[in-house]
DNA sequence: AACGCAATGTAGCAATTGCTACAAGAGGAA
DNA sequence: TTCCTCTTGTAGCAATTGCTACATTGCGTT
């Protein structure tokens, strides 16, 4: 082959990388070729159409997501799942979260709406997130499980509010859940 | 005026049907206008420019929504905030709340990424809903203002969960919390 | 009747879209 | 060498995008 260094696994990060700072609806195959070196007439070469483009780059991200959870094991556990919550709420909070979680919006938009792929990468995020969620609960909790899953919904409500304006709903409310 | 059958006031609700079918973000000029029984070019006349209509177009859907909360309002209360929530739940699966469902998540993918008029909508929708749950509360509840939210933060993320194929995480977990 | 203005149709424009046809270089296989 | 396949550049095409220029209609005012 004549130029190996731009494959579809060395085209993958910058294309995500312009995904996380641009958007993923909004991307048309010249601006992403740019970001990533190349051209257009080459993305299609590598992924076929656009459709595939867009669900190997979801899917590549979900795996970005999954191993950077996985480098993510807290040293300490926290004491309760109140503690447990607010960690994880903080997490969120660092910067290079942010543009992920834009995305994260724009992906459950796009599984709302049945685009090919969107659905696959965010069940594969949840999912992974739980497990991890798992791990990360209070070591003497008496349902890790159970209680991950509930601070998993409370979680993705408290984001969701975040994302509208309405943190402090969110916040209030887990005081009067006594969570 | 020569035609007053078409100003933005007729026009809107049915540039609201379009949006709601086919979405928010993907809608250009020509297929919103001859869903309208007009042409672009009058779209731009009465908006001003596609921006200023879709920021419209929120606006006057909010507006829909919140009327729409205001004739729900049930008969009779529920008894425990557990079935308060799983109204609210069963109310979300009722077919003609797919669609808004579906366009719900695309204004918080726009919100989040801050695209004109998409925050100030999501904002209003949560914060008619969230009244108008205060006022579905249970009638024993001894705090019904912050259990509302509590109750709202919940919803929120059993839906997206939902959305993503994870309903079962959402369920098992609210068995979990004890709701 | 003459005028003015709101409302609308017709054409079109420059930019962008995803994608394709064609050709060419480059490296390995025969 | 000759061929063949992988990879890439150059041009371009038809469709769609938001928007505009220009002309026309029709109604109310004077």
């Amino acid at each position: 082959m004549a130029n190996p260094a731009l494959s579809r696994e060395t085209l993958l990060p910058k294309l995500a990388a312009h995904v996380l700072e641009h958007g993923l609806g909004g991307a048309s195959l010249r601006p992403l070729a740019k970001a990533a070196g190349t051209s257009d007439r080459m993305l299609i070469y590598h992924f076929g159409n656009k459709e595939q483009l867009v669900i190997d780059l979801l899917e590549y991200i979900a795996g970005v997501y999954s191993t950077a959870l996985d480098m993510a094991i807290g040293p300490d556990r926290p004491k309760t799942r109140q503690e447990c919550f607010e960690r994880i709420l903080e997490q969120g909070r660092q910067p290079g979260m942010q543009n992920f979680l834009v995305l994260w919006w724009e992906i459950v938009a796009g599984a709302a709406r049945g685009v090919a792929g969107y659905r696959e990468a965010a069940d594969q995020m949840m999912t992974k997130q739980l497990a991890w969620l798992e791990t990360q609960m209070p070591a003497d909790d008496p349902d890790p499980a159970g209680g991950a899953r509930f601070l998993m919904t409370l979680l993705e409500g408290t984001l969701m509010l975040g994302v509208v304006g309405h943190e402090r709903t969110a916040s209030d409310g887990l005081v009067a859940g006594q969570l």
